[in-house]
DNA sequence: ATGATATACCTCGCCTGTCAAGGTATTATT
DNA sequence: AATAATACCTTGACAGGCGAGGTATATCAT
């Protein structure tokens, strides 16, 4: 099942910033990563992921720096910030929130 | 941890399913419902609440009508429909998937 | 009586994240 | 020369959540 995303919606900056606990990385490759942790069944979309990007920086989660010139397009990387690390321990408390409410709500057992 | 709606959003028309499969009710007692299974953590706003019932009926996955008329104000309940059903089931799936991807995008045992 | 609180419903308009569609540029492959 | 892959970015439309406002009944305290 390919999820859409807005039933992830509002977990995107973790996603991200999960990601960039690994190393620093760009767009594209983030993206490439999730796609592959997922078996192919999330990615994002480009517009949602660079929209991402902007926030995260104006947020102060991550920050920005363009990638030394090899040859190929050019790379922006993104790297996490204390603020962004703060963040992500927060949006992972708050997942397992989510899915102990969720659970409560739609699980089959309390039915039978 | 008070969740906000906008984590759960795309779940609304889910939770509400799941919680009319127990019978027939309207929205007050729903929503309190849902504050009660959740130990508080979460509860709809009133007008999102109503605004997904109002797209739930839209999209022929509940009914509703008018209780009978005791004291106290009225009350609009609501059923779930053999669409729904179905829809909720589709939902549920999604839900164990939706677990599956954030867990695997997002847990700390990756990074270790 | 009067006000407050709980029950119970509803609508309008704003806000925010997603994303289709469009764009630019480099390199490799056919 | 054309196509695909890599790599970045912006604009405007859309949809769901929700603050703020409204209506109405019943109970409880002052």
């Amino acid at each position: 099942m390919a999820l859409s995303a807005d039933i992830l919606r509002g977990h995107t900056d973790a996603i991200i910033l999960a990601q960039l606990m690994a190393g620093d990385s760009y767009g594209y490759q983030i993206n490439k990563t999730v796609t592959e942790r997922t078996g192919g069944a999330y990615g994002f979309k480009e517009a949602t992921l660079y929209t991402a990007f902007k926030r995260l920086e104006q947020n102060g989660l991550i920050t920005s720096y363009w990638g030394e010139e090899g040859p190929g397009a050019r790379r922006r990387y993104y790297a996490v910030t204390e603020a962004g690390m703060a963040k992500l321990a927060e949006d992972r408390q708050e997942w397992n929130e989510t899915k102990r409410v969720m659970d409560a709500l739609i699980s089959w057992k309390e039915e039978l």
